[in-house]
RNA sequence: GGCGCCAUCGUCUAGUGGUUAGGACACCAGGUUUUCAUCCUGGGAACAGGGGUUCGAUUCCCCUUGGCGCUACCA
């Protein structure tokens, strides 16, 4: 049975490469029928951020891996703190007790007294003398005797694995193939920390082999300790995961994705106004292809396709443009309706709508289908329609006047199509009504089609560029498009 | 410093010994259009370098270079 999970640390928000990690897991167990689960890594007791495990959770719920906020992957059990997940290593320290304990007697692990301040100064030489650094062994090899005193007196002690001298290690990574590592240049790795928490090094080979986890997808830059949980296994007995170590997300400078240099978290993406099937795809692209020309994918079209063998090893630039390339492709497609579902809280978040019923849902399908095609996120979609919103436009008359045009004329053709459209009724108030109707009367007038159209549109927008003059006048109504027909006038 | 990973257009990538090295984003030009966006057409743009192996290397091997990662009682 194929069993991935994703393994985050409650240290922060759930980092767009956490993110790919997490859909790599998703697809791979899903596409092979396996199961898919969440565990909290939280050994890290220092740099625990609050609110962490719930964001990590909304986030993942977001863009759909998860079927409902504290809800499971499956659907079948509820993932909340507690018995049933997600797993969370610090309820977890006497399991890890239990097996440190089976080490130490079978000697694969050892007590380690040594003062941070010793392992301090031993770093300094080694780096000094341009050694290799690392743990010295100085406990390695301690009497019991020695030990049980120094147990006694309560001295504070780590415990460290016992890594062979000899040989190498060897893996098969599935996205790199075979990964080589001289044992001999392995530290030998803390297992448990002075406060009694495990290292992830052991909490991560623990609850892996319990949990039945049978592909362990992380970072690259766990590459260089899986000879620690490799050996781990072995001293444990245990058949140890296939292992796939995805390449690293980096930002334009090629560095690893920090906040420092912009947005990384899910969560900053979906106040920008991604749409998270969008972002799902862009993250799914990066370092995966399908091998077809075909990007556009759905979570199940992801399942269906995913496979190991596409996955590359390169680091991937996390590109901002291609995302939004991607978002502006779901905009368009999506219907009308939808739409408005998805940008209400974004039009409450911007103050022009205070309430999701103040306007009929109808009239707001018309007021997003403006700047559908216009927009690269929902933010952006908000702020483009807010004209339609204001009480009044403000706005240079100058832009009034197309190019090949006079203010007169300009002004002329305001004043004539104003009397034309108070003539309308309100069943021929649409956009198709209007479009003919206003452009016949063009034609017959023999006006140029600019000298009306412009003006009008910078009437009713109050902006140089903007959706066409009849989608508009639809939205806005015959009472408001008089009115800013009027504004216009005055103005030339 | 040591160890490891990586290397095709600016970016994401296809390619698996013989291709005019393909696609997408971005960019540029043209068309449609009252503007912008959309849409359509076209364009520039890459195999890091050097050795092998081979009839033939983007592709396989080695070296160099470069980038990145790890080198914590952090994950």
């Amino acid at each position: 049975m194929i069993k991935t999970r994703i393994a985050p640390s409650p240290t922060g928000f759930l980092h767009v490469g956490n993110l790919r990690t997490a859909l790599f897991c998703y697809l791979y167990a899903k596409k092979n029928q396996g199961q898919f689960f969440i565990r909290v890594e939280d050994t890290d007791r220092e740099r625990l951020v609050e609110g962490a495990i719930e964001n990590m959770l909304q986030s993942l719920h977001w863009v759909g891996i998860i079927p409902d906020e504290g809800v499971d992957y499956d659907g079948q059990k509820v993932i909340q703190k507690g018995d049933k997940g997600p797993y969370v290593q610090s309820e977890r320290l006497d399991i890890y007790q239990t097996y440190i304990n089976q080490l130490i007697q079978q000697k694969d692990a050892y007590h380690c007294f040594c003062s941070r301040e010793r392992l301090e100064e031993l770093r300094k030489v080694q780096e000094l003398n341009k050694q290799p650094v690392g743990y010295d062994g100085h406990c390695r090899s301690l009497a019991s005797e020695f030990v049980e005193e120094q147990l006694n007196n309560k001295t504070p002690f780590v415990i460290r694995m016992k890594m062979p001298k000899e040989g190498t290690t060897t893996f098969t990574d599935l996205v790199r193939g075979d990964v080589t590592f001289e044992n001999k240049l392995v530290d030998d790795q803390v297992l448990m920390k002075t406060d009694g928490f495990p290292t992830y090094h052991f909490a991560v080979v623990v609850d892996d082999h319990l949990m039945g986890t049978s592909h362990v997808m992380r970072g690259e830059e766990w590459i260089s300790s899986t000879p620690k949980h490799i050996t781990l296994y072995k001293m444990f007995g245990w058949e140890a995961p296939q292992f796939a170590h995805l390449s690293l997300l980096v930002n334009e400078e090629k560095k690893k994705l920090s906040k420092r240099h912009g947005d990384v978290f899910v969560n900053d993406f979906k106040e920008k106004g991604y749409l998270p099937e969008a972002l799902l795809n862009f993250i799914a692209f990066l370092g995966w292809n399908p091998g077809t020309d075909q990007e556009i994918f759905s979570l199940d079209e992801l399942i269906a396709n995913f496979d190991f063998s596409k996955v590359s090893k390169a680091p991937a630039v996390f590109n901002r443009e291609k995302l939004n390339w991607f978002n502006k492709q779901y905009l368009t497609v999506m219907s009308d309706d939808t739409l408005v579902d998805r940008a209400l809280p974004f039009f409450i978040n911007s103050g022009l709508l205070s309430s999701p019923k103040q306007y009929p849902k109808q009239w707001l399908s018309r007021v997003v289908s403006l700047e559908k095609t216009r927009s690269a996120t929902l933010v952006e979609l908000v702020e483009h329609v807010s004209f339609i919103f204001a009480d009044s436009l403000v706005y240079d008359s100058e832009l009034l006047v197309w190019k090949k045009s006079t203010a007169e004329d300009a002004k002329e053709k305001l004043v004539q199509l104003s009397n034309l459209l108070t003539t309308f009724s309100d069943q021929e108030w649409n956009k198709g009504d209007l479009e003919t109707k206003v452009l016949t009367w063009i034609k017959e007038n023999e006006f140029g089609v600019g000298d009306v159209l412009w003006p009008t549109r910078v009437a009713l927008s109050g902006q140089k560029n903007s959706p066409g003059p009849f989608e508009i006048m639809d939205v806005l109504g015959k009472e408001k498009t008089l009115s800013r027909l009027n504004q216009a006038i005055s103005l030339l």
